[in-house]
DNA sequence: ATCTTTATTGGTAACGTTGTCATTTAAATT
DNA sequence: AATTTAAATGACAACGTTACCAATAAAGAT
């Protein structure tokens, strides 16, 4: 495959084409003000000698890259690769690209990775969450392309950022609950409460169930990560505390998934029994039965605005529009409450 | 944030701790021989002026990047984020970073993406499965570095791969089913058989099945992508055409849980009125009740080793090791055959 | 036919780093 | 103390492109 010699560079393309060097660079580039004669010696040239633009090359000279960094908790993980998806959506037809790093659900991890990509010179950066840690945001300090924060919308963004009103998820749940006629009502949550919007949703789920007369009856924080199995072990923990209750409130859909198999196996009438509710709205939440009460959340959505804020700054570059996008979200009542 | 001066070199780093700019680069990069002195002095000039490396000039210079190519159909989907958290994991404590692209399952799509992503001279590429259109074999025709293709490892790669191999995957279903005493046996795939792998699978199982002297009844591929939606669609379209089926492979396990639950929904008993399995694995089959019978893929170790086999490559540089992996395939058992 | 304006092409330098080779300094050997 | 070897530092050029400005050619205006 290797034919051994060095690639072939502008100069070898203007040299066969009998052009300066910038003028096949502006046909390459698609510059404007070429002449159709030009423009056809220089791309049959480059052809010829098979000739492959270096962007390496043009981000040093521009001091500028078409890369976009973005950084997500993990992969695996219904909700970040349908972010991607949408960022990715977003950026098609423009040269725009991807390059991807994960956290870990760390914050330190965060920032080291951030500082990592950053010496890429990215055009701009997307995380995830409005919580960073100091050093992601001196980090930052002197990028200046544009930065979006999806997921969240509950807070200042560094620059913009798209989201979801965690506190208002947490509203919408107890008062669907509570409508429901549930008064003993118990909280499940995973992985540490990482990342924090996890806990900024539970916390209003809390208040607004108190300022409903139903305060929470209990809250149960797991460490491992969140999976259909934590989920099960979640409500089992929960049954064994022997509390009585009618209702639980699950971190993500993949928790309440667990318990709600968890229970058909066991045959625990769900929601005669206990009535469970998660937070997501996977396709999966529509097509078991029963359907699951969950919340439903634009994740491509997110991701696809977020991609074309970047994309507008960049693009345009026209206004430095700081803004803070905030999406709806939409309570989907299952048969599981 | 923007200061409005221009970002720190290493000439600024040189010039405040006193030494040559060569020196300020050994030291920022860690190279042998360089006193404990001239390090500290450096590491706090760096400090002090906020220096950070340019690695699209390094890039420039050394020829070569640490950003890894990627290209996988989707990310809206189980199989490719739990591939790219693979990969990730392998590349942790390296410098190389992963650049993203996807393909939505279009060959003509794949080539333009990699030939966008060559020109950021990665270091590697990964791509999936083991079937390019003849512009995405082009494109690598003078590409120098590793290349792992994952997925599949029935055919030939262009230099590296790691994957299962879909023969034995059809193979073994085709047994299971037959061993099970099903003889009239059906399949359903979806998105009209993207990826060509898809096709491959169901070509073996088709044939081991007429091997085994129970040749399959009817094959539906259905336009749409995979989905629990479409699963369902598809075991009603078996429904619909009276066969007096009592087994059905699926392409993926979202088809066959779509299908799993369209029965459930409406009392029909799997596996007694019908069999079901699926392919890959996925938690959920586990976790549900009756468990889904599946073909469980090693997908994040998969992109850990694709990972391992390009990080070792581009470190040792040491033996073209033009290698291709086999994994092992695991049916899953469960309870709907 | 001459003068402007606009479209098209070219020359030079610079982006920030590091490979290669040269030089200096320190350590080891005789 | 003189010589050899190794360690540490430095100078220069080059990686391939494009921004900036200059020059030329074509088109339009008078």
């Amino acid at each position: 495959m290797d034919n051994g010699e060095r690639k072939p560079t502008l100069k070898d393309v203007a040299a066969l084409s009998g052009v300066s060097v910038i003028s096949a660079s502006r046909v390459m580039r698609g510059a404007p003000n070429i002449s159709a004669k030009l423009r056809e010696k220089v791309e049959r040239a480059a052809q010829t000698v098979g000739y492959q633009r270096n962007r390496i090359a043009g981000s040093l000279r521009g001091q500028t890259t078409e890369l976009i960094a973005v950084i997500v908790p993990s992969m695996s993980n219904h909700v970040f690769p349908q972010i991607v998806d949408g960022i990715d959506d977003a950026l098609k037809g423009s040269q725009l690209r991807l390059v991807l790093g994960m956290s870990k659900y760390d914050e330190a991890g965060e920032a080291a990775i951030l500082r990592d990509m950053l010496t890429w010179n990215p055009a701009g950066v997307i995380l995830s969450g409005l919580e960073h840690s100091d050093e992601t945001k001196t980090a930052l300090a002197h990028f200046t392309g544009p930065i979006v924060e999806v997921m969240d919308s509950d807070g200042d963004a560094i620059d913009m950022s798209v989201g979801v009103s965690m506190d208002e998820a947490g509203k919408l749940i107890a008062r669907h609950l509570v409508d429901q006629g549930y008064t003993r009502i118990a909280y499940v949550g995973a992985w540490g409460e990482r990342p924090k919007r996890s806990l900024k949703r539970r916390l209003a789920f809390e208040a607004e169930l108190a300022r409903l007369g139903h305060p929470i009856i209990t809250s149960v924080i797991l460490d491992e990560a969140s999976s259909l199995a934590s989920g099960a072990a979640g409500i089992e923990m929960l049954f064994a505390k022997d509390l009585d209750l009618d209702a639980v409130f699950f971190a993500n859909d993949d928790l309440a998934l667990g318990a709600l198999f968890y229970c058909q196996a066991r045959s625990i009438a769900v929601p005669g029994d206990i009535a469970l509710a998660g937070y997501n709205g996977l396709e999966m939440c529509q097509s078991i039965t029963p359907r699951l009460t969950t919340i439903s959340t634009p994740r491509f959505e997110m991701g696809r605005l977020a991609g074309q804020l970047i994309r507008a700054r960049i693009d345009g570059a026209d206004i430095a529009t700081r803004q803070q996008m905030r999406l709806e979200l939409e309570l989907v009542a299952g048969e599981t409450t």
